[in-house]
RNA sequence: GGGUGAGUAGCUCAGCAGGUAGAGCAACGCACUUUUAAUGCGUAGGUCUUGGGUUCGAAUCCCAACUCACCCA
């Protein structure tokens, strides 16, 4: 165990005994405040030879050269060469020779080319800003361990740049969607994640303690409610950008917290929100993504409009083969589909069979609309067919990106509807739980609005081209690591 | 929950008719003032995920566990 103890930790030990003489030196390897360093990029795009330009970063390439070290160091939107000569660092050089890849350095020099054209920083001051004792993974291939590169976050992000950029990407999305909803006149709100009802959705909570109150509360599983109840206290169009907890399996699409945008807006419907969501997604392409058609894992998807509306029981008779009001056909095909239908209620049968048929065949945008009204209780009905609700779903490459609704704001209705549980799902998968205090804010009146959830992390997915949902989210859920035998 | 694949040096990977482990990068030493994954020479580095089993002998075969990835429910 201490020869495993002692061989793991050599790099380590080499690297702190470097640290350790540029501590004799009078140098603090941890560095300071600087006179603030440019990206590297903006460097590169502004070049003029001579101009003085300063830079840090970490170490990602060391050519030394003897007298001569080219180092290239990695920001957070790139990366540029330095060139450190004896000549011009002599006083520092001792202390240049103990830099190691991975440490964190800051230097200032004039611009200039090599003879082969690099851009190339030529060092008059040279600082050490942190050093590194845990080696970077191999320069070339990068850390590609996907346990280590989710574990490991902090060294993924600077290890491989495309990690950096898909990141800098979704914060630019979710900016681009504040902007987008701002310019229309919404506010932006904050609700509680911790709620004593798990309501506006139908999924498993995660449960919490409040000990003070000694009560139990559930991590939200939608803000649905709350936002509603802002519709009543008169905001008229609010939308917030938040997680959402679900105490569900894990998956390339599902991690148990992920962030939702919900909207709603007064005096819509889900004809509203369908525009508003094409409108946005749509905004979202041309603004970060390369053209209209975009490369998912195997299929390619186009964005252009406008997006195709289907309704519900014509996708069905499409994907399934049956009619959705020839139930006994319903519950054949899902018999056969090998699904249990015997002790559910009808419309929880035709959604399982949907959900198997239809969504994995919907790669391009596709409105799915006109849920049957049972699975929709939050949900006003058609005034057309009172069987069916004014919802719809957004699927996009087989994936559920967005839902919304025509809201219900009828007390009476709203109460009844939490009242009817539908059998086949369990308490805590049904939408129906009820909350007496939203029912009591929609009796002071709620005005007519659409409502509007788009999953933040797969439409991220979907414009970066992540296949799995893990890699748009910065540290996703992972088993804690087993304890190993060797302790510190 | 089920199936498939993977786990070997710090990292990326070879090695599998069973005979006690190998490369590149990284590291250490030497040389080098225009390199681009710098180069050349030299050195060192591993309870082959863990635990059982078969065998004279296991990284390799068998069983179980752990973790990850993908597919399915």
């Amino acid at each position: 165990m201490e020869l495993t103890e002692a061989a793991g930790s050599k790099f380590e030990q080499m690297r702190r005994e470097k640290r350790q003489k540029i501590v004799q030196m009078g140098i603090d390897p941890y560095g300071q405040r600087m006179p603030e360093p440019e990206p590297s990029q903006a460097i590169k795009a502004g070049y003029e030879e001579g101009r003085k330009a300063r830079c840090s970063g970490r170490i990602v390439l060391l050519r030394d050269i003897g007298k001569l070290i080219f180092l290239t160091v990695r920001d957070s939107n790139g990366s540029i060469q330095l060139g450190f000569s004896k000549q011009l660092l002599a006083d520092k050089w001792e202390m240049i020779k103990l830099l190691d890849l991975g440490d964190i350095i800051w230097a200032e020099g004039q611009l200039g080319k090599t003879k082969t054209g690099e851009i190339t920083i030529w060092a008059e001051k040279v600082e050490i800003l942190s050093k590194a004792l845990l080696p970077p993974p191999e320069k070339f291939h990068g850390l590609s361990d996907q346990d280590l590169r989710y574990r490991q976050r902090y060294v993924d992000l600077w290890a491989n740049p495309e990690v950096m950029e898909r990141f800098r990407q979704r914060s630019a999305m979710v900016a681009s969607i504040r902007a987008f909803l701002q310019g229309r006149g919404f506010v932006e709100v904050e609700t509680p994640m911790m709620q004593a009802i798990a309501g506006g959705a139908a999924a498993r909570p995660f449960v919490t303690h409040h000990n003070a109150l000694d009560i139990d509360l559930y991590m939200r599983i939608a803000p649905e409610l709350f936002l509603k109840r802002l519709l009543v206290g008169g905001m008229e169009k609010v939308f917030e950008i938040n997680r959402n907890f679900r105490n569900e399996g894990l998956s390339t699409r599902h991690n148990p917290e992920f962030t939702m945008m919900e909207l709603y807006q007064a005096c819509g419907n889900y004809e509203a929100m369908m525009d508003l969501t094409e409108e946005m997604v749509t905004h979202l392409v041309e603004k970060h993504c390369s053209g209209w058609e975009l490369p998912f894992g195997e299929v390619t998807v186009n964005y252009a409009r406008p997006w195709r509306r289907a309704t519900y029981a014509e996708l069905l008779r499409e994907c399934a083969g049956c009619a959705i009001d020839d139930i006994a056909a319903v519950r054949q095909k899902a018999r056969s589909l090998g699904l249990h239908e015997a002790d559910k209620d009808d419309a929880v049968v035709i959604n399982d069979v949907f959900e198997m048929t239809v969504e994995q065949t919907l790669v391009h945008p596709t409105f799915v609309i006109d849920y049957p009204a049972a699975i929709c209780p939050l949900t006003k009905q058609s005034k057309k067919d009172p069987r069916y609700a004014e919802r719809f779903e957004l699927f996009i490459a087989g994936m559920e990106l967005a839902n919304a609704y025509t809201e219900l704001n009828d007390p009476d209705v709203q109460e009844a509807n939490f009242r009817q549980q539908l059998r086949g799902l369990s308490e805590e998968e049904s939408m129906a739980k009820m909350d007496d205090d939203f029912i009591t804010a929609l009796k002071y009146g709620m005005p007519p609005a659409g409502g509007l959830g788009v999953g933040i992390d797969r439409l991220t997915m979907l414009l970066t081209g992540a296949t799995s949902i893990r890699d748009v989210i910065l540290f996703p859920l992972l088993k804690p690591e087993a304890k190993e035998p060797k302790n510190e």
